[in-house]
DNA sequence: TTGAAAGCGGTACCAT
DNA sequence: ATGGTACCGCTTTCAA
């Protein structure tokens, strides 16, 4: 089609007002059109001349100035920061949007890295979301809280560890896996943990919390916990087995089943015998694991599914009001095999 | 501080015009304040009584009346489809991110699964974006691409393996990997090369052009190319192993590492020596290739660094015009280790 | 059945 | 130095 080079001033962008003009009637009427408007009854020819005005232009409705007009808008925003989420966030993100998109919202995911968390929540409530969903790895104060609801937004929820006052919240505790994983290991005699803590940045956000929860976990039995930071790397891993015995810990977990490969092959090269020696947990369930050998026992953290997470946003959206729920989207299991 | 139920009449949400009431001045000043405009000379004592005023409302400016206003946004779209994209493309869109929002643009990233490629790019014009970055997964049609430039996007460009017509290119194209893979084999002496093509959903926007790439560059050198669907799933590995001497291949090349690990643990379950019988080759040089005995050759790509990107799109914005640039932002290395 | 016009919130020109 | 005001594109009464 348009094979010119763009002009220096490019083609107007084409308004209602301009389709209005090709049909030859007015904006109301290209608007009662585009929108399937039944309230207002227009005749068959016009409907028709309209839609062909709108098409041979390429006439594409102004979102903003639509919700300007509207006074409210149906975005759903869930701010993403610098560094990814743990792999069951995204899920739920990916489920969430297709459950918002079914229900006629828009999912827009708004890149706030490296801004700090007031002026953050600042920048999404200009967008004026009707709802926004906080990821675990960004923080939103109270304050910040208080200027999204202050600009229209009717639901604003977390998805951290800890819930935000003011703001639903939908916990996605990964401490319980931490936790699981303690019990689990305590349960076959296991008294001296270690806890291996990638000092990576990508792993940090989910491994933290699982850290705290083994030692919260092992506290609550009077075992011991010892954190192992160990970098993703192999040195680091044959570093941290070669001086193993000295440490006198019956049992790791690794806070990601990956890092459990890298520590259990650091282990096999320098002679540590898994599970005779030391038992092995990792966690999240990797295909990787089971490939292992000895097999890897892991903990494995489920998710609620998110559709009712988009119904619950839905039913804040339309009815506000009502205390801060909170519900927790994760669950934790044992999958034991034979390391550990 | 607001600790009333919501009121079944939510506060309304502050507007330049309460800021000025509360300080007051005019609507116009209060604009000349907030945006720091200096062809406007405002007193000291008027600008403090203004962001004070603004302060104590909680007053956010609304993005699309300003949009409205101005005429165009600062917004780069990013479409995300229903399924995650490849790890490379990931490692882009955060770069990309950071590098525009250090220009000062907005990068928003809309869910746009489940759309026909047509609706989806008047999706996306609705917004008015600035320039749109299409991922490798999703498309666009030359149809799409002219309602976007129509509705005043400046720059289109797609990450995907072939370009659209009049729409930038920034080429990922994936099947140089599959065919770096082959020829390094080829080089090697195997001329039989079955080609893991993962049936998965996750795996296949990368798989599907590795699995062309690897079959083309055989081709060219007159040697079997046999594609080899397997499921990520030991028991289809297992089978695959089983009855693997009949196939008479000489080398394997798997798309991606997680799946050279899997068959190679059936490999060795089966009896068939790697490298011996049959060189593997992975890609995407994850961690666990260097922890597998023997040690997984693979394919490592390359992607060239985003903020050069961030920079191009800022250049066609204010500087459009010209024709379609086509830039290729990946490049593939084999990594040679033990297993082919 | 259709059209004229007000107004959403913010910006920028032109007065004062 | 500050205020009045038109206008961006769209929807929605209200009137014809």
């Amino acid at each position: 089609m348009s094979q010119l080079p763009q002009q220096p001033t490019p083609a107007p962008v084409p308004t209602s007002a301009d389709v209005a003009r090709l049909a030859g009637v007015s904006r109301a009427t290209v608007s009662y059109v585009l929108n399937n408007n039944t309230t207002m009854r227009i005749s068959e020819a016009t409907r028709r001349r309209v839609k062909e005005a709108a098409r041979d232009l390429g006439y594409v409705p102004h979102a903003a100035a639509r919700s300007l007009r509207a006074g409210r808008t149906r975005t759903v925003l869930l701010p993403v920061g610098a560094v990814p989420e743990a792999p069951p966030h995204q899920q739920v993100v990916s489920e969430l949007q297709a459950g918002l998109r079914r229900l006629d919202y828009t999912v827009v995911q708004y890149g706030s890295g490296g801004l700090a968390p007031d002026e953050a929540a600042r920048a999404w409530a200009e967008l004026r979301p009707v709802a926004v969903v906080v990821p675990p790895a960004l923080s939103l104060t109270p304050y910040g809280r208080a200027v999204l609801t202050r600009s229209g937004a009717r639901a604003v929820i977390t998805l951290g560890a800890q819930p935000v006052d003011g703001a639903h919240a939908l916990v996605m505790d990964q401490r319980e896996v931490g936790a699981c994983a303690v019990r689990h290991l305590l349960a076959r005699g296991c008294r001296r943990i270690g806890v291996v803590a990638p000092a990576d940045t990508v792993m940090a956000p989910s491994a933290a919390p699982r850290l705290e929860g083994a030692r919260r976990a092992a506290e609550r039995a009077g075992a011991h916990v010892e954190p192992l930071p160990l970098r993703y790397d192999e040195d680091d891993a044959a570093e941290l087995a070669r001086h193993w015995r000295r440490r006198a810990l019956d049992a790791v977990f690794t806070c990601n089943d990956e890092y459990a490969m890298l520590l259990l092959r650091a282990f096999q090269d320098a002679g540590v015998e898994v599970p005779g020696e030391v038992a092995l947990v990792g966690a999240d369930d990797l295909m990787l694991g089971r490939l292992l050998r000895p097999r890897l026992t892991t903990v494995r953290a489920e998710i609620a599914p998110a559709q009712p997470l988009a119904e619950l946003i839905d039913a804040l959206v339309t009815r506000p009001g009502g205390p801060p729920e909170h519900h927790d989207l994760l669950r934790a299991r044992v999958v034991p095999r034979e390391s550990g």
